[in-house]
This record gives structure tokens, sequence and C-alpha cells, in this order.
RNA sequence: GCCCCCAUCGUCUAGCGGCCUAGGACGCCGCCCUUUCAAGGCGGAAGCACGGGUUCGAAUCCCGUUGGGGGCACCA
């Protein structure tokens, strides 16, 4: 690890360990990840795993395996180590526990001892009265001798934080100043009665403790900013720069979630889509360098990148336009990178073949391949027999005159040279035989060889 | 209900007061190339949410309306 310069950019990506992360999510690490590794600073991953009840090994694996295929390093969090660690809050339930009893301390924080009941009585009383339904106070200002009564009853507490009434100005480098007026946020649990740390809490004490310089995140976060912030400064540390970017949505102009279907990194990976496709499209998905410019590579997207061109509305998440810029990764790999990228898909298929034969069938297929996943429907009719004739092919096939692909076979056959040049003469020849020109007598021939209308070209 | 964010072609965006009869890209349509399909080339349709201001001048600044989103949890 390289010596941290004082001022150095300290980014973080802070995923809950659900499994493959959506889209939305891979933007904002890469955000946040082209910020710190653009500038020379550090990129830390934190898992945010507090809910420790159905958190499984194989969803917290499935966060790194995609930041991997992103390519989305870190210098510092799981598997990698780092000096602020560990990186799983699952496993810093020791220093929340210490921060807590510093806040309580300094009388930043206290027990609560309502309990869900009695707060959900009086969030729908303030609701009918036209107040605003947070929480009203109670505990904070409970005489001494009623607090040591409720405890004594062994009456559990939780940790309430209390959130000085002022007014919280977030310089967002995204949104820009953004006020919020005194009273407007509410005291809010750190701890709940059990002990377990609230994200709020373990949010501010893991930015300040691993000396996280910017955060960048949804923006469905930017209210928590002035909490995350106020925290921080209870505890004596200073908040980092904030930076929310707008939400990424579905084609229904609705934020991601599990009913837009497959959004996961992952289900794009297998879908056969490039990292560098996904990497190029998502950086343009709420953050342009100029007005022209489509294709960036990892490089000059660390170069060109800043939050302050970051756009502050959300963004429609387009398959079809990573379609198509996944068509132009592919046509930038080399024949021996992409037939090795291929042979995943391949093999899936049930397909194999030898890497020197595979590698020389790139150039047919390259230029008419979107998606890595297709590989196998354009490749099969040249590596295996057993290929199923569609539709439209055999229908075509039936309609070709009598005996017409079985003298063209022949006339194939016969031929003394194997080449382009002495294919195509043997083709045009059928055709002209039958009186058709190439475009009607080559489509039976396609058809035979190929089993379908549509192959790379024949000779 | 209260608070906050957002608003340029269907979609992603450029635009930060005159360069805009609004530029680029995806998608769509047409033409060209062509043995199919792609790829490529050329062309086209398509947009400043609405209403008030400010200004000599507004997509650009201000206010309001409408619409969308987020928050107000012992969820994250």
């Amino acid at each position: 690890m390289s010596g941290s310069a004082a001022g150095a950019i300290r980014c973080r990506f802070a995923p809950a360990p659900s499994g493959s992360i959506h889209v939305g999510n891979a933007r904002s690490a890469l955000f946040s990840w082209l910020y710190a590794k653009g500038r020379g600073g550090t990129f830390v991953l934190r898992v945010e795993d507090t809910d420790a009840s159905r958190v499984t090994e194989e969803a917290f694996r499935g966060v790194l395996d995609d930041l991997r295929w992103l390519g989305l390093g870190w210098d510092e969090g799981p598997e990698v180590g780092g000096e602020h660690g560990p990186y799983r809050q699952s496993e810093r339930h020791e220093v929340y526990r210490e921060m807590t009893e510093r806040l309580l301390e300094a009388g930043a924080a206290y027990r609560c001892y309502c309990t869900s009941e009695e707060l959900e009585q009086r969030r729908e009383a303030a609701m009918a009265r036209g107040e605003p339904p947070g929480y009203d106070g109670l505990c904070r200002t409970r005489p001494q001798q009623e607090r040591e009564a409720l405890a004594a009853e062994g009456r559990p507490a939780a940790i309430r934080f209390h959130m000085p009434e002022r007014e919280w100005v977030v310089q967002d480098l995204v949104k820009g100043e953004v006020r919020f007026g005194p009273g407007q946020l509410r005291d809010f649990v750190l701890v709940r009665s059990d002990g377990s740390p609230v994200f709020l809490l373990a949010v501010a004490v893991d930015d300040m403790l691993m000396r996280i310089t910017h955060v960048v995140r949804g923006d469905d976060l930017l209210t928590s900013a002035p909490r995350n912030a106020a925290v921080i400064e209870a505890l004596g540390g200073t908040p980092p720069v904030y930076a929310h970017v707008p939400q990424v949505l579905g084609p229904d102009g609705k934020p991601l979630s599990k009913r837009h279907g497959s959004t996961s990194v992952e289900a794009f990976r297998e879908q056969g889509y490039l990292p560098e496709a996904m990497v190029n499209y998502l950086a343009l998905l709420g953050w342009s360098r100029d007005a022209e410019t489509t294709f960036l590579s990892r490089d000059e997207l660390l170069e060109a990148f800043d939050l302050d061109r970051v756009s502050s509305n959300p963004a429609v998440f387009d398959t079809e336009k990573l379609t198509w810029m996944n068509t132009h990764s592919i046509q930038q790999l080399s024949d021996d990178e992409l037939a090795a990228r291929c042979v995943h898909f391949l093999t899936e298929a049930g397909l194999s073949v030898e890497p020197r034969l595979l590698r020389d069938a790139m150039p047919l297929v390259k230029e008419r391949m979107r998606t890595l996943a297709e590989a196998p429907d354009l490749l099969r009719f040249l590596f295996s027999d057993d290929i199923e004739m569609n539709e439209k092919a055999s229908s075509l096939i039936s309609k070709a005159p009598e005996g017409y692909l079985k003298t063209a076979a022949d006339t194939l056959d016969a031929l003394d040279a194997w080449d382009a040049t002495s294919i195509t003469d043997a083709l045009d020849r059928r055709a002209a035989g039958a009186d058709l020109n190439r475009t009607k007598g080559w489509q039976p021939i396609r058809a035979a060889v190929t089993g379908s209308t549509v192959s790379p070209p024949l000779p």
C-alpha cells in the first residue's frame, strides 16, 4: 500500500451484501471508484451487513464478484485488508459500542424507553393533528427520576441521537447547497433496544474512522447526509464531502427494483455483455465529458471523470443502447480475445471447439455478434453436424427447384480448389443454371449449409 | 400532511443570457453498399412541461403551478 499523503482522496462503496448488485449501485460504485482512482486516491470497499439476519456468504461473494468483473478493484476492504478494518460492519460491533458510549457521555445521545406501540400511537396522533410524524423527543426531556424508574423496571432502551435543532447545510458536489430547516430533522435511533447498531450510526462511524473524504452514493440517501454529518461532528470528527448521484430508473421511469426483472450486474454478465461496455455505458448514464464523446476507455474515463459534471436528474437505464455499445466493444476485441471470451458461452451451449479453430472463425462472426451469448448460434453450423433447421430455412429448401441442392453439392464436391473464388464461381454457375440471381440462388444453399437464412458469407 | 431532490427529442445527453431557426448518441424511418444478416455511409421525423416575472435579449436567472422521485422507521 502506498503511503497516502495527507489530503489524499478516499472514497468508498458500501453495499449491503444482497447478492449481485443492480446496475444503479454499480454506477454509484463506478463514480466513486473513478473519482478516487482518477486522482491518485484510495478506494475502500465496506460491506454493510449490520442486518446480519439473512446475509449469506453467497450474497457477500456476489458483490465482490461484480466489482471484480467490472474492474473496480479496492485498495482496502474484504480480502485485501487495510489499516482501517475490519471492513464488514458485522465485525465492527465493538467499535459501534464504543462510539455510542462516547455519544452518550457527551450528551449527544440518550436512552429512549418508548416502545414501538407507544411510538406508533404518538405518530398517528401527530399525523392526525397535521404535525410531522417524526420522534417527538419525549425521552430526551424525561425527568431523571422517571428514566431511572423505567430502567429499574427493566424496560429495554434504544439509543437515540439528539439532532441539534439548527439549520443543516449540505454542500453536495452534485446537488449543490441543500438546506434543512431547524426542527426538520428529528432525533433518530442509533442502537436498537436489542443492542444492534442501526445504519445511521454505522455509516457515520465508519466513514469517520475510515477517513473517507468523499461519499458518492445514490440521492435516495440525500436526507440522511445531515444526520451522518451530525453524528460525526458530535464524535469530534469532520464530515466527508457528499456527492449524491441521481437514481437509475427502469424503462417505466420508476426506480430500479426487483419488478424490472434482471437488472443485476450478474444478469448482464450472463447475457454476454462485456464489462468494458457496461463501464462505458454506466459512465455515460448521468455523466458526460462533452457534447460529442461516446466511447471512452477506462483510462480515458479516469482522466476525464469529475463529479461536477454529473447530471442531477435521474436516468432511465436503456438496454438497447447498452447492447449497441456492447456490439462496439466486441468489434474492438482481437480474434484471440473474443474467442477466449466466447468459450464460456459455447461450453454452456454444449459446443466444444479447438481454440485455434475457434479463433480462426472469429472474423466470420465478429461483426454480427451483439452479445457473447449469441456466439453458439452464430458458430454452431461450423463445428457441429447436429444443427437444427429453422422454419424459414426448411421452407426455403422445400421451395427450391427439384435437384437444385443436389447438383449444387455435387458441383462443390467436384471443385479442385477450395477457396473463395472457386466457391463463388461454382455457386454462381449453379444459380445461373437454374436461371436465378445470387440472392435467390444462394439462399437455399445457405439454408442447407447453415440451417438458417442468416449466416456469414457463404464463400 | 411536512421537508428535500428533479424537469431539453421515446431514451441518454450538450447547453451554464446573445454562438440555438437547440448540437451529439441510442432507437425509429428512408436511401446507398450488398449473396442473407450484420457492419458501414448518407438523409429524415422527433424535444426546451406550463404560467408569470427579470432583461435590449431566456432552454439558460427568479417565483409559482403541474408532474415524477426520495425522506419523515428500533429498514438500508
